[in-house]
DNA sequence: CTGTTAGCGCCTTCAG
DNA sequence: CTGAAGGCGCTAACAG
């Protein structure tokens, strides 16, 4: 291990027999150095390959060209590719990503937070996902001056920029459509009950049913606090109903769709010929299965995209001092046809 | 935004009417400072939420407490299954994870090396993918002190910590198994030339094929760039054959197979009664396909956590001053039995 | 055991 | 237009 120096504003100044501060200057484009040594400079530092220190520079002007990102966990695909815009504008604008899960816990939430807070991120992209009895910490991290997205779920209480997708009217209007050509007898297998976005996606269910005329049978509602759940609550509908009884299988997400999917097919019976089975989210997996699952489509990357720019918009205008407007960005899902729906 | 202020080693001692270098040293636990005072400090620091400011204890140690990870694209869930690896140990000791993609060029990957050296990251785990005409930046890179630890790849000109799967090993292995039990026509769906694993995959079928006195039909290696290019390689084949000269085909990756599955499919070419199917990772995709695909696992997590430790490991050494004896950690892949084989 | 001092690399007043 | 000096928050000699 060598350890071999890099290059400081020092050195170059040494080299050049100028003062650290004007090469400093003259390498951030400072409007009162003159053009010919802005250029002697800037072909000097180029030499040297000089690099600026990031963490000298931050910690002199609380920024450090990064920003967090806060994921609950490592398990679905979704938050990789939302991960994936992300990275494609942030790396673009040259900011490095911070990464961070919050694991299982408030607790971890809280510390992912103030650890990237500490580091001095430029903005937070988070996925909050628990319920905290205090989250004043977060206001704290405004008040920081570090802009914080929320990611997939809105919180009353936290002014801030949100990113959603409108998981209800996805959901609305896809079943409002297989109203109309016919179908009445719905299911919809419901998801955890911790999760934000399984009470807006039922939600969307029971509207459409509703606005329709059809009444909600509560048999219907297949609560299922995780995947593994799916066969089991499916086994014992069909206990009680036969498969004509039923039109269609709505589910909280494609996982569960698959699980149905599985399960039905233990059962003999064909998707979509006696049952159409609609996922949600538009995970990777859907165009694997077989029937390829329809789904309704959430588009994971355009999220991250969408974020990306609302937080560097945001970050940009706090620099400039303008006073700057939140906004709630409400990307829409819809419908995708494969094979598992009539 | 209000920009509230956090408190600061000065804030501390001010308040409590002592040094900085004593507080600073009472925090740190240096062994000549009486209990007394620590307990007394710490409380202080407990009360006025005290956080160290890592960028300035990066500048001054030249340690950042942060880990770099180079991916080359967001494409497979390979990476993310690793990632989720690294993110569990590295959390664990408290590093936070700076990620970069090399985007899709070698100019890319050279300057997200820079990029999270200049930030003094404490280590870099890297998944190289191009050939660099010259990789001395790697070198520098290393010589700056900053350990770097090579995923999946192996190159013989550098010197340092290699995380791989044995690809070659679960091929060979699984091949030979197959012939074994009366396979004898067997296919391989080769991957791209530009990426080293594709060989290595081939090898291990072609190695165990030679080892059994099988020759090698090359009409039996179809190569593909891309697994777009798999159903016309596949359609091609069996132009020139019948699906009863062929036994097993095996593929380069998961996407392969389940590219071939489609065609067999589309064939009325039943799989694994027809012909066997063999895919390559054990992508979570491979569960959801039907047949379920058997496939070779790659066990993508715990080659994260394996390159955690031994970089972890590395970077102590290297704090110590200890010198450090580089490793090849070759991960074991194993054939995964589920319905596509027989 | 604790205080003093210097400096990591950079930017930014304040003077020329 | 450029140089000198101070300081961001922290640690690490060097002195007591």
């Amino acid at each position: 291990m060598k350890k071999s120096r890099k290059s400081t504003l020092t050195d170059l100044a040494k080299a050049i027999g100028m003062n650290v501060s004007t090469v400093s200057r003259a390498l951030n484009d400072h409007p009162k150095i003159s053009n010919k040594t802005k250029a002697k400079v800037k072909a000097l530092a180029e030499k040297m390959d000089y690099k600026p220190n990031p963490l000298a520079q931050g910690l002199k002007k609380q920024d450090t060209k990064t920003i967090g990102v806060i994921f609950p966990t490592f398990d679905t695909n979704f938050f990789f590719r939302v991960l994936k815009g992300i990275e494609k504008v942030m790396h673009d604008k040259g900011y490095q990503i911070i990464i961070s899960t919050a694991g299982n816990s408030a607790a971890q939430e809280k510390e992912a937070c103030q650890a990237l807070s500490s580091y001095h991120v430029g903005g937070i992209i988070i996925f909050l996902s628990y319920d905290h009895e205090d989250p004043s910490f977060l206001i704290d991290i405004q008040d920081e001056g570090i802009p914080l997205l929320f990611m997939d779920r809105i919180y009353e209480e936290i002014d801030a920029n949100y990113v959603v997708s409108d998981d209800f009217k996805g959901m609305f209007e896809t079943v409002s459509d297989f109203i109309d050509k016919g179908c009445k007898n719905i299911v919809h297998i419901k998801g955890s009950e911790e999760v934000s976005t399984s009470f807006s996606r039922l939600q969307g269910y029971q509207e459409a049913l509703k606005e329709k005329g059809i009444e909600v049978n509560p048999d219907f509602i297949i609560k299922c606090e995780h995947e593994s759940e799916v066969k089991s609550g499916l086994r014992n509908l069909l206990r009680k109903y036969t498969i004509e009884d039923i039109d269609l299988i709505t589910c909280f997400n494609d996982y569960y769709a698959f699980q149905a999917l599985e399960l039905l097919k233990e059962k003999n019976i064909s998707v979509p010929d006696d049952v159409s089975l609609l996922g949600f989210a538009n995970d990777p997996l859907s165009t694997y299965t077989s029937p390829k699952l329809s789904t309704i489509n959430q588009p994971a990357e355009h999220m991250g995209v969408q974020a990306s720019y609302l937080l560097l918009d945001e970050m940009d205008k706090n620099r400039k001092g303008e006073n700057y407007q939140y906004q709630t960005s409400m990307v829409n899902t819809f419908y995708l046809k494969r094979e598992s729906t009539k």
